[in-house]
DNA sequence: CCTGAAGATGACAACGCTGTCACCCAGCCC
DNA sequence: GGGCTGGGTGACAGCGTTGTCATCTTCAGG
């Protein structure tokens, strides 16, 4: 019995030969172990979650898929948790979701990956996290793209095409991500040799609303920019409609560019030009590092993945 | 021992006064049942599984976001299962979810629930399973809209505006809600004495791109149509796309219209006219029902929710 | 050939609940 | 008053694994 144990969960010590046997009779058998009675003896659950709090749910998508695929390699199952931002809230439902489903490791996404009280919290009672786009690495296990090199390479496409009066729709404030992307849209007009103009950068949050808002504020400016570059897509989808609304052409009167490249910048018209951003891919490697943590405490690190610039029609020449 | 788990169960026959102290006890020692446990001596496992292979990941977001809050309220566990849906794949998936996470109920999404080989699949396992918006009642439970007359509204509503000339971009073949929406389409053309034109029903497949060659294939036509009532939303945002693309003005040359009034359509410039579809209320309704028909088999029956029709800018009247 | 170490195997007791069944007791009927 | 019914309570044996530890086997080295 203990030596089927052993085959099951590719322990050492078992003799090649009895392997096979155990293996092939499980077969014959169709013998599947038992998941409640695995994590009641073996004091673990198999469950991973998952705790978000975004607004953008096409993000989401791209994670959870990634995620899952990973689950699904590796047995695990994920548990979805939604959870509120504000801090007692926060930690009431992370308890809540540790005392009743006692998973054997979060992950975490924007902006939680940065919310101090939080991490404090999951090191006090010793969970495994591994981070998505955190924005310092405190989680055993991170996954992270070069945010600001992204963006400064957004700016260098748009001043390739001519532009120098380039906006910024500047992301949420609790995400880190926005303030890489400021970060790089400041470094690409650096090195274009463009002053950076205060009135070109616009706080928003990275909702469609505050983008629509940012794009009314930039352009009544005047000058008006001749680009705008929003920290995500779906603030660039905000511009792109107040644009429409003042009938603007696109991209000969402006040129308007993105952030994530979710499936919002291909269906809006001009389809947008964006970074991609591999959500997908980022799920997958945070999961896959997490349950190796869990299973060898030792493996740590950040994970690099690299972005794309895809540009599509809603960036051209300067007009 | 065994009062205290009627008590955690809500089992009868416990005496008020004994069920207090019980309860208060339990709240004292922070005592939280072990899911394991519970599973591995009930022999169920709080488990419900999401199975769905839908191209609109909008959708979907919507649906899970109501059976997360379901499964939250009840103790319920989600397992979300992304399926192939060529034959021999998807009864092979199930089977593996079945014998792995030994759900204690599926939860069926489109076009999933019409899928016969599945449907005898699970009868035949004697799994229960509750489905949403199927072409017909064959779970033990359902959750419906009336989509016909939704789709006959969105054309009664074109037909107010003046519209006569008022095209079709119909949904994938193998989704049950495409035929209830061309047939909604065709009942609203036969009460406002409209001939029905084979033209101007084009087939698509729910996705961007069939909505882009849709429309196409739809602007070509001379007389072209003076509206396009596309069945779901990111066909509706292909059609926008292409109207674009031929310097055509929306609503003033075409009005455009879709169907489920996902964040898209919001997004979408014009803001487009569509029916609201109760995604989230349609996946938490039918996961308290399933958890109900789990603990008391003869609750069964389908659950009818309302939609909307939502009047934005793309639609107006006939030029 | 013997010894010892390391590898391989298996016996057994948990793990923390629930189903079953026995028991107790109050209240009711005759 | 005796017998019966049914609600309330709890004892106990699993549920199907894994951790621990004992035992057996193998093989290298003396």
């Amino acid at each position: 019995m203990k030596t089927v144990s052993r085959v099951m969960n590719r322990e050492p010590n078992v003799r090649p030969e009895t392997r096979a046997r155990v293996v092939e009779a499980a077969k014959a058998l169709r013998y599947i172990p038992d998941v409640s009675a695995r994590s009641l003896a073996g004091h673990r659950s198999f469950n991973l979650a998952l705790v978000y709090n975004n607004p953008s749910e096409n993000y989401m998508m791209g994670v959870i898929s990634g995620v899952l695929e990973a689950c699904a390699s590796e047995r695990y199952h994920l548990i979805l948790s939604p959870v509120a931002l504000d801090e007692g809230g926060l930690l009431a439902e992370i308890d809540d979701l540790v005392a009743n489903s006692r998973p054997d490791g979060l992950l975490l996404t924007p902006p939680l990956t940065d919310a101090p009280r939080l991490l404090d919290h999951l090191a006090a009672v010793a969970i495994p996290f591994a981070s998505i786009s955190p924005r310092r690495q405190q989680a055993a296990l991170a996954v992270a793209m070069d945010e600001p090199e992204a963006a400064e390479q957004m700016v260098e496409h748009l001043v390739a095409l001519g532009h120098r009066r380039i906006a910024h729709v500047i992301g949420h404030p609790a995400h880190g991500a926005s303030q890489w992307r400021l970060d790089g849209y400041r470094r690409g007009l650096a090195r274009a040799g463009i002053p950076i103009n205060p009135a070109f950068e616009v706080q928003g949050e990275f909702s469609f609303e505050s983008g629509v808002a940012a794009a009314r504020q930039l352009l009544d400016l005047d000058p008006m920019p001749s680009a705008i570059f929003a920290a995500n897509d779906d603030m660039a989808a905000g511009v792109i409609f107040v644009a429409h609304e003042r009938g603007l052409r696109l991209p000969d009167d402006l040129s308007v560019s993105g952030f994530d490249d979710t499936p919002l910048s291909r269906q809006l018209f001009p389809a947008l030009t964006t970074i991609h951003q591999p959500t997908r891919e980022m799920g997958r490697l945070a999961t896959i590092g997490l349950i190796a943590h869990i299973k060898e405490p030792k493996a740590t690190g950040t994970i690099r993945v690299t972005h794309t610039l895809k540009v599509r029609q809603s960036t051209g020449p300067a007009p």
